[in-house]
RNA sequence: GGAGAGAUGGCAGAGUGGUCGAAUGCACUGGUCUUGAAAACCAGCGUACAGCAAUGUACCGGGGGUUCGAAUCCCUCUCUCUCCGCCA
């Protein structure tokens, strides 16, 4: 969320950027600076009362040891009037206070001056196309034909013992995945990334520190037993590592890595565009998050650009970039790239990385800070990326390099599958 | 799952009702000394909110309570450790 010292001071240029995100902040931002300018007073006239209560108290301390039982008697008294008081203003203030983070988080992150307005997907700026599409024969097949002809994922199976969304990966389909996983894991790290195995299941406090919490809990699975959440994305364990954190300047940029499974509820997304693998209740993904000095975090934002372009072209599929346009760009984000691979087996553009910089919008919900040269604390910076997500990457390298005699394996997978066609 | 012990500042670790935001040690920062370093000595050293500041308030795992006053007493929750049981 937004700090609200800088929506005070910069009110009538949030609300203007704001509408790039169609979000009308006019009135919001006014309720939270009334909200804020009454928990100041309220909060004062509290600290006064204390303050006379604390005196008091000590006051009695001092009598009681001289023995003057009877001026003490009086002076209780007036503490007690004094706490009467307190309390009544103590519970308008946590009142406020809980009036004023519901307002503020519902004022999604500020976009980047880069971001293009529009309604929706549509709007979406391509910035980049690389690789050409590949011209297949008339006979091409989607991906879940070719899965089922060369045995590679079996979602009936999965139907079977979990339910749909929840597909099975056999033989050279099971090793593939692993390939993937272990060549993104290997990529990330080279590139400076510390590899992690975070648990799969979190707390409320973690759900919230990432912003899952409270909106979308319908989206995550819910342990109830425990009270424990499965994640939806390695972006949420990897960022709670740094809640509640000061980082030295020195630190930066922390760099981490994660391959977890993901596990999304997906309530209400029936219908197409989920055939196959386009959309899976649990599925793989590489993760990696870095937490930047504020100066230094669009730089990073494209250094991270490059490197899961850098991924994709290895991997030779073609792929897009776009930059998220207002409409479409999520809640907390700043600036998002997303990037596309051209599945040719069904003939369209599947988004499999959504790379971003959150700048202080997450930190200032984590509570991650760093001290400034006037040893003031700040917000750190939090960026975060897909490198990469499996499902959808698996599904284009099938379908793509499909022929008459199997699917050829790309180069670079090959050391980790061990062979080079699935026939 | 059963029994017991515990949770205090970056770390270690005192503190069982008043002058405790908290001793002491270590770590860290600045200074003195030194050719340089070490040692020694001196000083500083948590977070948040309000305030120009002085300063005030809150925080000793979380929440609630008793009291004029709580790190300290009571209730409750969470977590950690030890022993037993079970188990990959």
């Amino acid at each position: 969320m937004l700090q609200i010292q800088f929506l005070r001071e910069n009110k009538e240029s949030v609300i203007e950027i704001l509408k790039v995100k169609n979000f009308d902040a006019s009135t919001i931002i006014d309720q939270v600076i009334a909200l804020d300018d009454n928990r100041k007073s309220t909060q004062s006239s509290s600290d006064e009362l204390l303050f006379r209560a604390n005196a008091i108290a000590k006051e009695i301390g001092i009598l009681f040891k001289s023995d003057k039982g009877e001026e003490a008697n009086i002076l209780k008294e007036e503490s007690v009037q004094i706490k009467e008081k307190t309390k009544s203003l103590q519970s308008s203030l946590s009142e406020i206070e809980s009036d004023i983070w519901k307002l503020l988080v519902q004022i999604p992150n500020i976009p980047h001056p880069s971001v293009p307005a529009g309604k929706s997907d549509a709007d979406n700026e391509v910035i980049k196309e690389v690789g050409e599409i590949p011209q297949l024969s008339e006979n091409k097949k989607p991906h879940w034909d070719l899965c089922s002809q060369y045995n590679l994922i079996d979602f009936e199976l999965g139907n079977k013992i979990t339910g749909a969304g929840f597909p099975v990966y056999k033989g050279k389909g099971a090793k593939l995945q692993r390939a993937l996983i272990a060549y993104f894991l290997d990529k990330n790290t080279d590139a400076g990334y510390t590899e992690y195995q975070p648990p799969y299941l979190v707390n409320e406090d973690s759900g919230f520190g990432t912003g899952q919490l409270p909106d979308k809990e319908g989206q995550m699975y819910h342990v109830t037993e425990d009270n424990l959440y499965l994640i939806p994305t390695a972006e949420v364990p990897l960022t709670n590592f740094f809640r509640d954190i000061i980082v030295k300047k020195e630190e930066f940029p922390i760099k981490c890595t994660a391959y977890t499974p993901c596990f999304r509820r997906e309530a209400g997304s029936y219908g197409k565009d989920v055939r196959g693998l386009n959309r899976l209740h649990q599925f793989d993904k590489v993760e990696i998050v870095q937490v930047q000095h504020p100066k230094d975090s669009y730089d990073t934002l494209d250094v991270m650009v490059n490197h899961v372009a850098n991924i994709l072209e290895e991997l030779e599929l073609p792929y897009r970039i776009l930059r998220l346009c207002g409409g479409d760009l999520s809640f907390t984000a700043a600036l998002t790239f997303d990037f596309e691979v051209y599945s040719a087996g069904q003939d369209r553009w599947l988004e499999v990385s959504s790379v971003s910089n959150f700048e202080g919008y997450q930190s200032n919900r984590l509570k991650l800070r760093y001290k400034d040269e006037n040893g003031k604390t700040q917000l750190c910076h939090t960026l975060n990326g897909s490198a990469l997500a499996l499902p959808r990457i698996f599904a284009s390298l099938v379908e793509n390099n499909q022929t008459e005699n199997g699917i050829k394996i790309p180069k670079v997978l090959q050391d980790y599958t061990r062979f080079d066609t699935i026939n």
